[in-house]
DNA sequence: TAGATTGTTAATCGATTAACAATC
DNA sequence: TAGATTGTTAATCGATTAACAATC
């Protein structure tokens, strides 16, 4: 199969589902497994889970399944687990350097290769084995090391201007923590990680059970 | 209208666009706010604008809009803002202090009230203005503070040993930091908040991307 | 071979969009 | 009043599920 075949439009949904059957895969002793397996230990249909894995050209074998290895391959070849991307980090607060040390993103082929600050007083503190640089250095970074995916950490008062800075050098897709919808031109991906708005819905569905057993009475 | 009528099921989707209108109101200036405005502003159809608002059965006016203020009472009601819910962290890595340093929650009517580790080099450590305590103490705590939600920050390792152990001790609900899908009882909420699950879909966009690219010539 | 499991087409379901009457 | 915008019913679209033939 081609890469292009491979890479044809699915749903978004089908999508978030292959990084789940990721997880699973990784977590999975056994050489082979059926798509009832996976669907039984994700709640869903195993209907869905061959659906999914047919957007990718992947084949299993008749009363056997598919085999764990090589569709964990052939998923992590999807997510481009197999090369490295570089990424540079914008606000040494808090969150930028708790990211800024997680050990974790290699194992996704993920190197943070920069963290930057505005404030006098950051730069040129350590993070892990990064030392903050000045917004001004992003462009040698940047050009350096190649780096595709910008950070966004910055209050979000001065997020759109680190988003047109990135853009202005040449990033190609921005993960956004703050709490704003970014304004970039269509070509950049924006990946929004808004961890505020999750506890929304954990308030939401608190307050929904509790009117539940209200009801109940 | 009655607490019950409005909280009817409605499906996640609408849930999820409601906090971005809510978002969008906060960061309007003008009285009233259209259907149509605030689709523009989202890039989706204004229909099912609507449509969302009539979920909650809240009422415009025809010719003028939605009254931005009352709209956004309505909604910060409908995510339980109005009213504080007290949170403990469980870990105290990075992550975890990021967390509990973080200023913005208040906003939302959430309170940090503990962050616990297991590590005894972190018991007793500042973190703001808590002091790291160890696992024993989450049961006094909670029951102290009245606690509703538990934020896991540990390994993923030991995700699922600190779920029981937070249910155990009465949480209603997990905010989830693990890469690990959790097993808990069907009455408790659960939100996963995967990061690095996010840089997977940058990842494969970034490559879908390139293949498109490289189709064209 | 018989049976289990895949792969795929058709049917269903639910969410979004279109149409339009109601209303200020 | 006329016109703009809401609220809601009906039509469409897309994703999920059901059914079943293909295959090892």
């Amino acid at each position: 199969m081609s890469k292009d075949e491979r890479t044809l439009y699915f749903p978004k949904a089908s999508l978030d589902r292959l990084k789940i059957y990721r997880r699973l895969l990784t977590e999975t002793d056994s050489e082979y497994i059926s798509s009832e397996d996976i669907a039984n230990k994700l709640g869903i249909n195993p209907e869905l889970v061959r659906k999914d894995l047919s957007y990718i050209n992947y084949k299993g074998k008749p009363k056997v399944g598919y085999h764990v290895q090589s569709l964990l391959d052939e998923l992590n070849e999807l997510f481009g687990l197999k090369k490295t991307t570089n990424v540079i980090i914008v606000g040494a607060g808090h969150l930028g350097r708790a990211l800024a040390n997680f050990k974790g993103f290699s194992k996704y082929g993920i190197k943070i290769v920069g963290i930057f600050d505005n404030d006098p007083q950051k730069i040129n503190q350590f993070v892990g084995e990064l030392v903050v640089l000045p917004l001004d250095y992003i462009n040698r970074v940047v050009r350096r090391f190649n780096v595709e995916i910008g950070t966004i950490c910055v209050p979000e008062e001065a997020a759109q201007k680190i988003a047109d800075l990135l853009v202005q050098n040449g990033i190609k897709a921005i993960w956004n923590f703050a709490p704003v919808k970014l304004e970039v031109s269509e070509d950049i991906i924006v990946v929004d990680e808004d961890i505020s708005q999750s506890l929304l819905t954990i308030k939401h569905l608190l307050e929904r059970k509790q009117l539940e057993k209200a009801g109940e009475k």
